[in-house]
DNA sequence: GACGATAATGAGTGATTACTCGCGTTTCTA
DNA sequence: TAGAAACGCGAGTAATCACTCATTATCGTC
């Protein structure tokens, strides 16, 4: 009965111009989204917003979320590219310098608008499909980070996660974000932190109930897309 | 010309029959916000739920928008027990117990529901006021850890953001979570990284150069937490 | 410049939504 | 036990939404 829903365009552009008009789209859509939410931003206000007639833009995009899902999948590979960038190239030497990596990544992964970045992430109705393509990006990022500094995956969630969470509620509370000062701080953080599980001595905290548990395995990051089936998450009709 | 759009009950219950219809409706519409999502949480839905017809609903919430922001407001009001918890009873000595009561206390807030908490905090529209009451409630969080260990508002903020965001990502990744390692590895990054900031600030916060802004206080309007002045500072990488 | 292919149009459609209002039912008070 | 106040009801309404389709405009090629 063909796929009732399909989220890939209907019709591919042949020209120029219809290759404008659904970048136009794309544009338009972020916009809307970040000034109207996901939700409040309707297809005929990024139709409106794109100088662009509704029917127009159903040729191109079979339904709203489509839209919405093309702007994701760029985020994603974006994401995906950063981490390729980060392991072509010889991996520094010092833990700074590592951790300096994934910091810039992060930092970079939201300059571009961070108000989309929170509308793609936090307030739309993503299939499963892609939730799970995220989930991915982020075990991957967990992954390498482990291997390359050799540490038990939980740390790692906790470094990656740490640093994507703080970058995301850093710009979004801070209007006029101080990169580098934030930068520096985090970077201070995570080294002591790792410095500290690295050594796995109990430095000052001789008390048993405080040694750091080290990871029962899998208990942690491993199970990281076990995405717990989400019903009827979706808005949609 | 009477407020076009009241957020407060229309309606207060003067009989328990009624008192009780209106928890129900929260209830229910918890219940509804978790499974849908906020958007296609209908009021019908809701009503629904609660085994109660549209109009009855409608007696006791002026629209939709009010009853998720009676939602919000019982855990804000949650939060600021939590804190003044915290407050009353004696302080304790080390730098981890300290730490120990503002993580168990984020822990406490996620552990209800942590889909109620991801609907209400990332995915519903909330008016300016709520956002601001959200936002000052942060930021006492802030100012109560910075005195009580006597360090900069940044550090603070890190601290407090970190100990939120991690919470709440780590309770959202893992269906099964491991509130016992979280919270042990989870203290033990804060403390590694306050005790290296600590040290690294000769007699802690005498430095002028580190005191924090006292971030003109009352700006409920203003983006709250403008705390980014001169961070790094001490860091001394 | 003719003609088929591609692109753009926008009024219209059916479904869904938040919300109303007139009326029946239950509870309180005397 | 009667009357009033509080409560509960749900079909109905206007608005809004995602999406369609018959039509017109523009492009590429000869």
């Amino acid at each position: 009965m063909a796929d009732p829903k399909r989220l890939r365009p209907r019709k591919t552009p042949r020209q120029q111009r219809s290759a404008d008009t659904v970048e136009r789209i794309l544009q338009a859509a972020a916009r809307v989204f970040v000034e109207h939410g996901y939700a409040a931003g309707t297809t005929n206000r990024i139709a409106e917003a794109a100088n662009l007639s509704i029917g127009s833009l159903y040729q191109y995009f079979p339904n709203k979320d489509a839209i919405l899902i093309q702007l994701v999948r760029r985020h994603i590979d974006d994401g995906t590219a950063a981490i390729g960038k980060i392991l072509e190239r010889p991996l520094p030497d010092t833990l700074e310098a590592k951790l300096d990596l994934f910091i810039a990544a992060a930092i970079d992964a939201h300059r571009g608008d961070p108000r989309l970045h929170r509308v793609i992430f936090e307030e739309s109705p993503r299939p499963p499909a892609l939730l799970a393509e995220l989930h991915a990006l982020h075990d991957t990022a967990v992954g390498h980070l482990a291997a390359m500094l050799d540490i038990p995956r939980l740390t790692a969630w906790f470094v990656i996660t740490t640093i994507e969470s703080l970058t995301h509620r850093y710009i979004g509370d801070h209007p006029e974000p101080d990169y580098p000062a934030f930068h520096t701080e985090l970077r201070t953080m995570l080294t002591t932190y790792l410095e500290h599980t690295a050594a796995a001595v109990p430095s000052r905290c001789d008390d048993p109930r405080l040694t750091p548990r080290r990871a029962t395995e899998g208990a942690g990051a491993g199970t990281g897309s076990q995405d717990h089936g989400r019903p009827g998450a979706g808005v949609s009709r």
